[in-house]
DNA sequence: TTCTTGACGCGCA
DNA sequence: ATGCGCGCCAAGA
């Protein structure tokens, strides 16, 4: 396997902290892809169930979750950031308070 | 090997 | 605010 890329990625959403949120560009940016944010969802979409990485704290550039509105993804994450803190204004977080750097 | 997909984002109308 | 087109690029069919 090629740990390269997935571990910096990893490391870097590890580094998010609770009650703030990042979107998929900034990750990618930070790690050194700007211009390839699809690369942070495929990783994220093909991490293991058991990581402990605050996936959750991961939105598109809208600050919307990435999955269909009710979804049983979506639920999840909403439910996660909820219990983190992280406020929401029509299924949009309140980027203002949260957004992270 | 080519074509389609997709946890995205940006510029423009 | 909303929609559309295009760029990106690896994985799957």
């Amino acid at each position: 396997m090629e740990p390269d890329k997935n571990t910096l990625i990893y490391t870097i959403i590890g580094t998010i902290p609770i009650g703030s949120v990042a979107s998929y560009g900034q990750v990618a940016a930070l790690a050194g892809y700007p211009q390839n944010a699809r690369l942070v969802g495929r990783l994220l979409k093909e991490m293991p169930n058991d990581s402990t990485i605050p996936w959750h704290r991961v939105v598109n550039s809208l600050g919307k979750i990435s999955f269909a509105v009710g979804s049983d993804k979506y639920q999840q994450q909403r439910q996660k950031l909820l219990l983190e803190g992280v406020t929401f204004k029509n299924e949009k977080v309140n980027m203002r308070e949260h957004q992270w750097l």
